[in-house]
DNA sequence: GAGTTTGAAACT
DNA sequence: CAGTTTCAAACTC
């Protein structure tokens, strides 16, 4: 293809352009123009730069390439025009003009793209109009490019000079129109494409991704159009507008409008976007969108291929790209079940169910941006659980937002195949998903539970129909356990932290056994009021229950021991009969062992147990608390009366040489989740350094959402004293982090404040917990 | 699958 | 904040 070579096309057009110059008919179409004449090799530029300076300036604000996609659009149903094929028509048979138009590259450029690109439907747009409007192209390509790339400035020039053009084709000869037009154009053009030369540079980078893209092959042109938003916002208005054939002006315009809302796209924000969007649309929409609507043709090379390409182009915003990325994936995989659904539509509820949560899944999405805006750091379990529940292929109660409160009855119960192993797209969404670092943790999760080998923690089931099943599964998963939850809710409507949906942050899903669940999008605004509510009552509530040390530690590159002991109940359990051997017990059944948190009696935890706490910790600690106390800049923290008595108590653990140094070292030993065993109690710093980080992205985004607001609680409890004061003593009744102090938004202020003054800049490396 | 046990969550 | 109630999961049969 040529369209990766577009200097070429623009180098022989100054030539050419200049040999006309001094033909009789260009002299001719120069007294027709009263505007002074501008001389060739300017022109030259101005083809080869504005047409593609322009694109570029577009790319970069996109802004304005949706508002030349727009007028692009516009325009494109206006060649159709009787008046204008007619004008082309007749230019067409003018010598003159052909020379001329010949001479410009632009053209032939432009012809290349519409080939390439649609060879369907090539034919039009552009294309049709190129060959003969020699004239014409200096109008419409001008136009059109600018439409695409539209520099600020060239859109404000092109405007007045339509509005000076436009009069005088009603009375000139259409040469005389669009010679002058065309001058106009030129001179225009010049001026502002002279200063793009750099433009130019980008805009051939530009044309090579699209000659990318198109050599991708069999791709239709929504595909092509998909992967063309893949590499960036405003190359998508380009491209699509320049490399598609107007076949679908509806859809063009669709296209220039994710172009101009590309901002928002890139943001993750749901945007404006019709629900009926269209494959390029879904496209770009978020993971929870893996719309159906994809086309039909992603082939499995397909989509690899546009992946590689989205990563090669777009590593400035790894995490965009990968969510993308993700998207695309999951797309494909909605696509394949589309593909099943529609080709068999005999079977199987859950291909049906998949096109039907696929159809739906652009307003849900939007919903869940709302959710996410709306719920700033909230409600993120909610946005995720959509994401699940699409991978899943099990959201079927997520299609009510979509349609509109209308509840889909899930099938009775997902196909014996989802719960013996994921159908291939399942997998290999489950696979993909495993890549991205962005992946919500109950995806994940979910992932890891297809993909079993991949897994850390292994987690809720992917479609298991048998809630028993289900919660087998959730053994030893601690925080992860919690992340995919589904319930069975009876009486609380799933709107309390009885329900582990709700708890976990999720919305219901098909699995769920719950009677008259609210806990879905079509009650969105119920559920996010009630955690509201929940949250106010205690801000850790829907933090994740179990803290995994390890991740955290591992996140920082160090080998971590991944063993439930590195872990630790965020509140500690307060089992009474079941000696914490019992899934009762949170703590055993998030596969940690207690804690100094906890007020469990005759505890046997098999993970660890609080009654462990070795004495020699504590002498250590005192010794050294004296040496370091100094040190810790979130004495603050003390002071204010938060006296945690942990504090006192500095882990000993050998493996942190350095822990008194709890600001600045990493060395502290990442005891906090340690709290199993003989250290367990002793490394009160530890415990708020290992707490702290424990908000570190990955851990986060691996075990639990957390909303934003609860970071700083989290901290808080762990930094404060709270439970900690009472923690120390095996019989004494710990206070709940929550109800600490003057309340929530106490506590949630001193949260704040030690973050600020305790977070050491650099990643602090939690050591092993060993037991 | 029904009934019981258990402990967290919610309520007072 | 302690005590009680409610709830749903875990467990048993």
């Amino acid at each position: 293809m040529d369209l990766n070579t577009p200097n070429k096309n623009q180098i022989p057009a100054t030539n050419p352009f200049s040999q006309f110059e001094d033909s009789p008919v260009f002299n001719y179409i120069n007294n027709l123009s009263p505007i002074e004449l501008v001389k060739s090799m300017h022109n030259g530029q101005a083809f080869n730069f504005p047409s593609f300076a322009s694109p570029l300036s577009v790319f970069a604000s996109p802004q304005l390439s949706s508002q030349s996609d727009a007028r692009s659009f516009m325009r494109r149903d206006q060649f159709p025009e009787p008046s204008k094929p007619e004008l082309l028509q007749s230019k067409e048979e003018n010598d003159t003009s052909i020379g001329v138009f010949e001479a410009a590259q632009l053209t032939g450029l432009s012809v290349e793209h519409s080939e390439c690109s649609t060879p369907a439907n090539s034919s039009k747009g552009v294309i049709t109009k190129l060959p003969g409007e020699h004239m014409e192209l200096a109008i419409e390509e001008p136009d059109t490019l600018k439409y695409y790339c539209a520099s600020p400035d060239d859109n404000i020039i092109m405007v007045p000079l339509k509005a000076i053009i436009e009069p005088q084709m009603a009375g000139d000869p259409n040469d005389r129109y669009c010679l002058r037009k065309s001058e106009k154009d030129l001179c225009k053009i010049g001026r502002t494409g002279q200063n793009e030369d750099e433009a130019g540079c980008d805009w051939v980078a530009l044309i090579s991704d699209v000659a990318d893209i198109l050599t991708l092959e069999p791709s239709i042109d929504e595909e092509s159009a998909e992967k063309q938003k893949m590499v960036d916002p405003g190359t998508i208005s380009f491209i699509s507008n320049v490399l598609q054939a107007p076949q679908d002006n509806s859809e063009d315009s669709e296209t220039s409008y994710y172009a101009g809302s590309s901002q928002q796209r890139e943001i993750g924000e749901p945007g404006i976007q019709p629900v009926e969007s269209g494959e390029q649309n879904e496209a770009d929409q978020t993971p929870s969108v893996f719309s159906g609507t994809l086309p039909d043709k992603p082939i499995v090379n397909d989509a690899a291929a546009k992946v590689d390409i989205r990563g090669k182009s777009y590593q400035s915003s790894s995490k965009q790209h990968k969510i993308r990325r993700r998207c695309l994936l999951f797309e494909m995989g909605a696509h394949k079940k589309k593909l099943a659904f529609e080709s068999s539509s005999s079977t199987s509820s859950q291909s049906d169910h998949m096109g039907a949560s696929i159809e739906k899944h652009a307003t849900p999405r939007t919903d869940k941006g709302k959710t996410l805006s709306a719920l700033p750091g909230r409600g993120i379990g909610l946005h995720l659980n959509a994401l699940t529940a699409t991978s899943s292929g099990n959201a079927v109660k997520i299609e009510t937002l979509a349609s509109g409160k209308q509840e889909i009855s899930q099938p009775p119960s997902p196909p014996a195949h989802m719960a013996s192993g994921l159908d291939p797209v399942s997998k290999s969404l489950a696979l993909i998903t495993v890549e991205t670092d962005s992946v919500p943790f109950d995806n994940e999760d979910k992932v890891m539970e297809n993909v079993p080998q991949t897994s850390m923690v292994v987690t809720e089931e992917f479609g298991i129909s048998s809630p028993k099943m289900k919660r087998q599964k959730f053994e030893y998963l601690g925080a992860s356990s919690s992340s995919c939850k589904r319930c069975n809710c009876k009486r609380s409507k799933c709107l309390k932290l009885y329900c582990e949906c709700f708890a976990a942050g999720l919305y219901c899903i098909e699995p769920c056994s719950c009677l008259e669940c609210s806990n879905n999008p079509a009650h969105e605004d119920t559920v996010l009021e009630t955690r509201r509510q929940i949250e106010s009552r205690n801000p850790l509530a829907f933090a994740p229950k179990v803290i995994r040390n390890s991740d955290s530690v591992s996140e920082f590159g160090e080998e971590t021991n991944k063993t439930p002991a590195s872990a630790r109940h965020k509140r500690g359990c307060n089992c009474k009969k079941s000696s914490c051997l019992k899934k009762y017990c949170e703590c055993f059944q998030g596969g940690v062992g207690c804690s100094s948190y906890c007020r469990c009696e005759g505890c046997k935890n098999t993970f660890g147990c609080k009654n462990g706490v070795e004495e020699n910790d504590l002498k250590w600690g005192e010794s050294k608390i004296h040496e370091n106390i100094s040190n810790l800049n979130f004495l603050d923290i003390i002071e204010k009366g938060e006296d945690h008595p942990d504090l006192l108590v500095p882990s000993k653990d050998s493996r942190s040489p350095v822990h008194p140094q709890i600001p600045t070292s990493g060395q502290l030993s990442g005891s906090s989740l340690c709290d199993v065993g003989p250290s367990t109690k002793m490394r009160p710093i530890q415990r708020f350094r290992t707490n702290f980080f424990y908000h570190q992205p990955k851990y986060e985004k691996h075990l639990q959402v957390i909303p934003e607001d609860e970071t700083p609680e989290i901290l808080n409890r762990n930094c404060l004293p709270t439970s900690g004061v009472k923690s120390v003593s095996p019989n004494s009744k710990r206070v709940s982090p929550p109800h600490h102090g003057s309340g929530p938004s106490t506590t949630w202020r001193r949260g704040r404040k030690l973050i600020l003054r305790s977070v050491s800049p650099s990643p602090s490396l939690n050591p092993p917990c060993e037991q």
